[in-house]
DNA sequence: CTGTTGTGC
DNA sequence: GCACAACAG
């Protein structure tokens, strides 16, 4: 009998290690993957193009910027939500994986401290992830991390299941055809906006996103400004130039790219080559 | 996928 | 407060 027991404790072993690795509960391997992201970056992309870390994709901010293993974002305390959240998004970030909904948390990494999800209950407003969960199913650990408070604003559910739904899945779609796409979401955050709950969390009436493929070329930008609304229009009705973002929001885009280049892209207002 | 609400302990 | 199930677009 005593023959058989090594081999089951290893076998029991093996079997606890692949279980955690599949419900994605390891980590402290993607944190040292992600941190890396900000700091380092990767050597040399295979097409020849320069690297682009999470933290050279950031915008400028006056606001409170927190790092988190799998996105960044800027916390705005007088509105109570991101006035930014910028995320780098693979193809292998995207997964069919069925993950269990945890409950939204306070961003502990926001010394201000942000605001509680009951503000949204009964609201009438979703909690719209800024970063989407489908962004981060590549283990569960990344996935739960999009459901802090602070990466999520107000919106009508008929804005966020419609027209915004339809814009994260392409981004998705850009993710898996290029391989990476880097993300900027954030909405126009103004004074005299409505509120909701006792914290006064503001309901944006604007959302847009910039997604940058790199390539040895420049790369390429498209940005997508809509109005908080139900619509039924295409998301191609809504893309505009990064410049126009920069001049409602105060905020620099993709500063670390050449200024040549950088003056080219956000100029721009076209979905061309995408 | 994007979400909320109701029930029960 | 948390788990689970049902429901909606």
């Amino acid at each position: 009998m005593r023959k058989y027991i090594y081999p089951i404790i290893i076998l029991a072993c093996a079997a606890t290690y692949y279980f955690y690795q599949d419900n994605g509960s390891d980590a402290y391997s993607e944190e040292n993957i992600r941190l890396e992201e900000i700091t380092n970056g990767k050597e040399n992309n295979s097409d020849g193009s320069i690297p682009l870390t999470r933290k050279a994709l950031l915008p400028s901010s006056e606001n409170q910027i927190v790092h988190h293993h799998t996105y960044s974002l800027s916390y705005n305390e007088q509105h109570e939500q991101a006035e930014w959240t910028a995320h780098i998004l693979r193809a292998s970030d995207i997964t069919s994986r069925d993950y269990k909904r945890p409950y939204f948390e306070i961003d502990d990494k926001v010394k201000t401290k942000t605001a509680h999800w009951r503000n949204y209950k009964k609201s009438g407003y979703d909690r719209g992830h800024l970063v989407p969960a489908g962004d981060r199913k590549a283990t569960k650990a990344a996935y739960d991390e999009t459901f802090l408070t602070s990466n999520i604003s107000p919106q009508i559910h008929e804005f966020n299941a419609g027209i915004w739904n339809t814009l994260e899945q392409k981004t998705r779609y850009y993710a898996k055809r290029y391989d990476e796409v880097y993300v900027v979401t954030g909405s126009i955050l103004k004074k005299n906006l409505k509120t909701i709950g006792t914290e006064k969390v503001s309901v944006p009436e604007r959302f847009y996103k910039i997604i940058y493929r790199n390539d040895a070329n420049g790369g390429k930008m498209l940005a997508f400004l809509m109005p908080h609304k139900e619509t039924d229009a295409s998301i191609y009705d809504f893309i505009t130039s990064v410049d126009r973002i920069e001049e409602l929001t105060g905020t620099d885009f993709f500063a670390s790219l050449p200024d040549s280049i950088e003056d080219k892209l956000e100029a721009s207002s076209s979905s061309k080559g995408w």
